[in-house]
DNA sequence: CCATGCAACATTTTT
DNA sequence: TGTTGCATGG
């Protein structure tokens, strides 16, 4: 197959429409027979054309049937547009098609009672964690002064990440902190057993426990699944690595798809350097490279590479394209960042003589930063659709309606149990012995929703005349309605607890148009594409992000964030900062990014300012002493705590 | 036991 | 800035 010469390449795409929009790397891979191989391939390459057209070509051409393949991607938006794309291509859907989280939901909800997970399990969201760890912190008497549970969370988290179970991490724990976290790790887990819980980093590490200790069940999937392909495999943790390798065996058709410079998630365990391990695992694996971007301009790329180049410890691939439209990329410096969005929501009505909205994008570091960017839209009437934010199952009124329903499913979740308590001892006793008591509950999940909120008397605490509890009230309404598209209350609770962070549906009008300006944080963006791309807030602390300024592989990860940034733009890519900017309602001084100072000048025009780019321009302005020396002061503190912990080397640390 | 108010506090990124 | 937790008072 893979010794095809480019003539009968040609004959190949004549004969399928499938094939036909490939070019001749692209169809190699897309044609790959039987055997691991892995896609290579920097930014707007065609990976993803790659990926679905391969899906495509084996259930029409190779007959292999949809309910043997296994489409793993990381959100569950780029899922269902290669679902999607797929099924465009050829009327059918794969057996599976989703993220690792939903796959090992699944697997879990009909294998997990083989090592102890019921199948009426909740899956706890990071808020539940944090509840979890502060109470088990209570319970052993440990101050949640000198404990932090969110930095507890998070050693455990990292842990599982290693795959380090209780009893492992217990050898390895050191020193004062280490210790506590081990502490609370141990009950931690006991209590997820006791609670029917699973959260979200043992929903991976679960799976390939089951799988681990019954090979029955892994060679049931593996019958299952003759077909293994992931996207985005740079982000893939060690779990999930080894779930890929464990569903692919015995005949490893695995086919996994991604670059070193997109990889962003390090900071959830995810480690890029699981792509080069394929190499060794798989001797035989077959490895194509896609070289040509069909995305973006050669100015757009140029300034691309010229900041990835910057990053020393992984490969960097090589790119060209055809698009040789000399527009360079705007940079503008603004005053503010109410300055800075007037900016960007002028250019929008702008480029609207041209493009529809849905091709503009304003991408930022931190989800804080959308704000004035929502005010402005509101008040010039430009359409928006936020993604991310806040998240909609993250209010607390809808958690607490979500607690009173896991209740309902799974009457040993602890979790749950206190939030219901807080909203008083006596509701909740009400409440559990209504479920104790009736004997048939309503068939539909929206009655039982309804009735769940009946009985617990949840809505009476609330007044429809008060503005904040008419919000409220109005957000219980959209979870009825979610959940009126439910056939049952366990899979509305999964659908909730692992589809990613929808925005609130809210009822501002400009929510509700199809044709909108996106707003969203860099990391969502990944995979998309448009035309014209505001890449906001490009300032020291922001964007390098404070907290990764301290650690070299910290440091190149934000670097690919920006990397991701740029090449997400197809035509016309606006840059800016600000030099002061309100910090937690305070104006701060700030300094232009570095990743700016790596992009070739002649890429550029300026705008705005009338300092020169790179230097300290507008840090003599209205700097406020306490605030700054605060914060430097918060940043060596934790920097030394984490060295002292042996989180950080000491050899990395005295380069900083 | 519960509601209310104020102060401290924290903030990256998300499955 | 928005939230969360704690202290106060009913
Ligand atoms: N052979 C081709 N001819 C024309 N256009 C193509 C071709 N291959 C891909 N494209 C287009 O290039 C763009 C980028 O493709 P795709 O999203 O698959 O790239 P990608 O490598 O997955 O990107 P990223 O790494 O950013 O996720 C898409 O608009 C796609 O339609």
């Amino acid at each position: 197959m893979k010794s095809d010469s480019a003539h009968s390449l040609q004959d190949l795409r004549e004969r399928s429409p499938l094939l036909k929009p490939l070019n001749d790397q692209q169809l190699s891979a897309v044609l790959h027979g039987d055997g691991p191989a892995m896609v290579l391939a920097g930014a707007g390459s065609g990976k993803t054309r790659v990926l679905t057209t391969r899906v495509a070509y084996l259930m029409t051409e190779k007959n292999v049937s949809p309910n043997s393949i296994l489409l793993v991607t990381f959100t569950n938006k780029a899922a269902a547009e290669m679902t999607n794309r797929v099924q465009q291509m050829t009327g059918k859907r794969p057996q599976f098609s989703g993220t690792f989280h939903r796959l090992c939901a699944r697997i879990l909800r009909q294998d997990g009672i083989l090592i102890g997970i019921p199948p009426t399990f909740s899956i706890y969201d990071d808020d539940d964690q944090l509840d979890l760890v502060k109470s088990i912190l209570k319970k052993l008497n440990l101050s949640v002064k000198e404990f932090n549970p969110r930095l507890m969370l998070s050693m455990i988290s990292n842990a599982k990440n290693e795959l380090l179970s209780p009893k492992d991490y217990q050898i390895f724990a050191k020193g004062k902190i280490q210790e506590a976290a081990n502490r609370v790790y141990q009950l931690y887990e006991k209590e997820l057993d006791k609670n029917g819980a699973v959260d979200f980093d043992n929903l991976l590490n679960k799976t390939v426990e089951l799988f681990r200790k019954h090979s029955n069940i892994l060679q049931k999937y593996q019958h299952m699944f003759e077909y293994v392909l992931v996207d985005e495999y740079q982000d893939v943790n060690k779990a999930q690595y080894l779930l890929t390798k464990m569903l692919a065996a015995p005949q490893n058709n695995l086919f996994a798809v991604g670059d070193f410079s997109q990889s962003i998630y390090a900071w959830r365990g995810a480690d890029y350097r699981n792509m080069l391990a394929l190499k060794t695992d798989f001797p035989g694996i077959q490895e194509y490279r896609l070289e040509q971007n069909y995305r973006s301009t050669q100015t757009i790329l140029n300034a691309a590479s010229a900041v990835i180049s910057h990053n020393t410890s992984h490969p960097i691939l090589e790119l060209w394209t055809e698009k040789t439209d000399k527009r360079r990329i705007t940079l503008y410096e603004a005053e503010t960042e109410k300055d800075e969005a007037e900016f960007v929501t002028h250019h929008i009505q702008q480029f609207k003589k041209t493009l529809p909205y849905s091709e503009m994008v304003v991408l930022y570091r931190t989800n804080a930063q959308s704000r004035v960017f929502e005010e402005l839209f509101l008040k010039y009437g430009v359409p928006y659709k936020l993604v991310g934010g806040v998240r909609f199952y993250a209010r607390k009124e809808v958690k607490d309606v979500l607690s009173l329903l896991r209740l309902f499913v799974n009457e040993h979740d602890s979790v749950a149990l206190s939030r219901i308590e807080k909203l008083g001892k006596k509701r909740l006793q009400v409440y559990l012995s209504w479920l104790a008591s009736t004997k048939k509950f309503p068939e539909k999940t929206l009655d039982i929703l309804d009735a769940v909120l009946e009985a617990s008397q949840y809505l009476t605490l609330y007044d429809e005349r008060l503005e904040e509890d008419a919000e409220r009230l109005e957000n219980i309404q959209e979870l009825r309605s979610v959940a009126s598209e439910f056939s049952d209350v366990p899979s509305l609770l999964e659908n909730v607890a692992l589809v990613e962070n929808n925005t609130l549906p809210d009822s501002s009008s400009s929510n509700q148009q199809q044709d909108a300006v996106s707003l969203m944080s860099i990391h969502a963006a990944k995979g998309l594409e448009f035309s014209a791309v505001f890449l906001v807030g490009m300032e020291e602390g922001l964007f390098p992000h404070s907290r990764s300024l301290m650690d070299k592989h910290q440091l190149e990860e934000e670097r690919r964030l920006c990397y991701v940034a740029i090449t997400r733009a197809k035509e016309h890519l606006y840059i800016s900062y600000t030099r002061r900017r309100l910090l937690y309602g305070a104006v701060t001084g700030s300094i232009v990014s570095r990743f700016i100072a790596e992009i070739p000048d002649h890429t550029l025009e300026r705008k705005g300012g009338e300092h020169p780019v790179g230097l300290l321009s507008g840090s003599q302005h209205l700097t406020h002493p306490q605030h700054i020396s605060r914060r430097f002061s918060q940043l060596s503190d934790e920097t030394l705590e984490r060295v002292l912990k042996g989180e950080i080397d000491v050899e990395s640390f005295l380069d900083m």
